[in-house]
DNA sequence: ATTATTCCTACCTTTATAGTAGGATATACT
DNA sequence: AGTATATCCTACTATAAAGGTAGGAATAAT
């Protein structure tokens, strides 16, 4: 029931990038450090985002990862699911015959009613729903 | 992000005793026969559930478990959290200082939301209306 | 060339899950 | 008293996932 750090990492990771959209690439260094984490871990977590086409990057000196489209429109729900798997508390949510009781179980539709309303929230927001809302919380000052 | 099978079997197994209750005591080997579990890992998940007080036994012969109270006095968080551990995608829900990067963190209000959602569901239920829910759809067609 | 970066492969450690095994203890019924 | 049926208790095992680390190759700007 806990997020990976995995996902906690990525999707810190992503609103860096979003804050830096239409600059420079960042490098993976800059945002290791601000976020207190080893740049070889983040390599492994930023990759997923670019293999999920929602980073891109660039080699090289001066290189470093941006985002692959404007911040509004990169659901957070398309961040979350190639970091932490799919959305799925019980198998059966997507498919019956995962699970041999489906037909008598009398727990499904809590399990897929908690399922919906986890996926709206992550289906009702983007990236830069996320950075407005810090803005609008005087977060943020260390950038400018 | 997926829910455990402790916690399946452990709903599952609860609703039969929700189903079950003020008649005899239901024991485990019945229950396990019905969803399909061995007797001996559905010890080890009631036993979690006795202990937080939501089951009661009898031992010995004709002995086995009940719900310790009537099953609209019983929410599925109060199941759920001894199962499945705390709902807390991420430590800083509930403890700020968990995390050094709390102050500048532009997702904990997601998570937060996010767990806040889940959480008013599982508060909201009893199990007695995941009873009530199943007769409405027909199932419970082999008990009586 | 040198430096800074991504990219790739392999390995390691720790923790949690999902069990199984064997037997001790308690209770009802005959 | 004895037997059958339960819960209860302790210990063990196997597998997978999480959360990394290490070393170096490929690429690009200066």
């Amino acid at each position: 029931m806990r997020l990976s750090t995995r996902t906690r990492y990525g999707l810190r990771a992503l609103m860096e990038l979003a804050c830096n959209y239409e600059k420079k690439p960042l490098p993976l260094k800059t945002i290791a450090q601000r976020q207190g984490v080893s740049v070889k871990y983040l390599e492994r977590v930023i990759v997923i985002l670019k293999n999920a086409g929602i980073v891109k990057s660039s080699r090289g000196s001066l290189g470093g990862y941006m985002l692959a489209k404007p911040p509004d429109q990169i659901k957070i729900i398309d961040c979350f699911r190639p970091l932490e798997g799919p959305v799925v508390l019980v198998d059966c949510v997507y498919d019956e015959g995962s699970c041999s009781r489906f037909a008598d179980c009398m727990v499904k539709g809590l399990w897929k009613q908690v399922n919906d309303v986890i996926e709206d929230v992550l289906k009702s927001k983007t990236l830069q729903d996320l950075v407005e809302n810090t803005k609008r919380e005087g977060i943020l000052d260390y950038r400018i």
